[in-house]
DNA sequence: GAAACAATACCACTTTTGGGCGGGGGAGGA
DNA sequence: TCCTCCCCCGCCCAAAAGTGGTATTGTTTC
């Protein structure tokens, strides 16, 4: 049984273009296409479509409103963007919002259709140039988990004070004397090379410690 | 010209294989095959080359840690991480140490050829169920700065607190009574709905508001 | 078997923190 | 104009945090 879809892509030429390539093949069944997404949850609705390919320049409202809207009443309906855009901010936007893969147009029709296949199996294709920023992205973010020769129970230790807790509470869940959680706490603070609570909390956090 | 590539993977049989599929390609040349990652460095140095195929569980050094190592002396060579492991934590571990590619070891192998020509073309090629696992970080991650109502004044209080300052410090850089600090805190406190100094800080980097 | 370390505990002590209550001056909107 | 909000300052007080020292038990490591 084909998979019903449908397309949200204003330029009509593209617009017509993607139903003929995607309407051909048996696994997929284009319900319908339009040149805004203003009313996709009607469009839904009424075609029961199950995955939606979404342009992101379009008038009225943008595709990564769309999306938004989109999964926050079908959260199962799967969503590929398809668009010209390579820049950070549209990309990450899009994921944020909920976008299942991110396809630019100048992928090859034959790796469209691949790509529309891998994401109804779970997954979430993107294009090469999209995989790059996302992994530069997270090279760029964390700073590398130093671990900082914690031992397991001072890493117990950190973790409660970083939810808050305070030195009673976490002698009572750990069910020990208050003056053992002084005890770990001030080893940690030396660990660290801190010297109070909150900057242990602030680098365990940037740390990813906890 | 082909690409020069190594592998680096501790199971005999896997290792061979690999080199079998990967040798009989017009666009890759194997030039050698290692069973751990020791010597990576060394192994470049001998065979320039520009690929590596990269195991994880490995004796002596793990592949994360090969691949921080390789990718610290050169930059350029191209790692492709293959595993067996799905978890978070080496996806994750294995993309900030920088690796270039990461495929699960069920890729069938018409597709591991592709996703190895992806990588030479500078793409970042990843299996879908890795995929996947990157667009649900980038969503659960970001929690949206709420802003909470803060003041200019309480935000650059939060910040003193945030980078280990004591009250007494916040009271002398920002030139008013520590009394005044303290209402300052007491109030941010009441706005971000915690009861603590430490929670505070918590709060306060996961949600990007410092 | 000694040395090193993790984890536990107690004591004494100082400083910091956080909560509560009060009030004043200035800027901006209903 | 009055009201609200931001920012500032003060005092009191109890609780919590942080520092120093000493010591015991078990495990691991050399």
């Amino acid at each position: 049984m084909p998979h019903k879809l449908i397309i949200f892509e204003d330029n009509a030429r593209l617009r017509q273009s993607l139903e003929l390539l995607l309407n051909d093949e048996k696994t997929f069944r284009v319900m319908a296409s339009y040149p805004d997404c203003r009313n996709a949850i009607e469009a839904i609705e009424e075609t029961a479509a199950e995955l939606i390919v979404m342009d992101i320049d379009m008038p009225g409202m943008n595709g990564v409103e769309g999306v938004k809207m989109i999964k926050s009443t079908y959260p199962d309906v799967k969503v590929v963007m398809h668009t010209v855009f390579d820049d950070d901010t549209r990309i990450f936007d899009s994921i944020c919002a909920g976008a299942d893969g991110y396809l630019l147009k100048n992928t090859s029709p034959l790796q469209l259709i691949r790509s529309l296949e891998e994401v109804m199996e779970g997954g979430a294709p993107m294009s090469p140039f999209v995989a790059q920023k996302v992994f530069q992205h997270f090279r760029t973010q964390p700073i590398l988990n130093d671990d900082f020769n914690l031992t397991p129970r001072e890493k117990e230790v950190l973790e409660l004070l970083v939810k808050g807790n305070s030195y009673k509470m976490i002698a009572n869940t750990c069910s020990v004397s208050i003056d053992t959680v002084k005890r770990h706490l001030q080893n940690i603070y030396h660990k660290l090379h801190v010297n109070c609570g909150t900057e242990a909390v602030a680098k365990a956090i940037r740390h990813r410690i906890v």
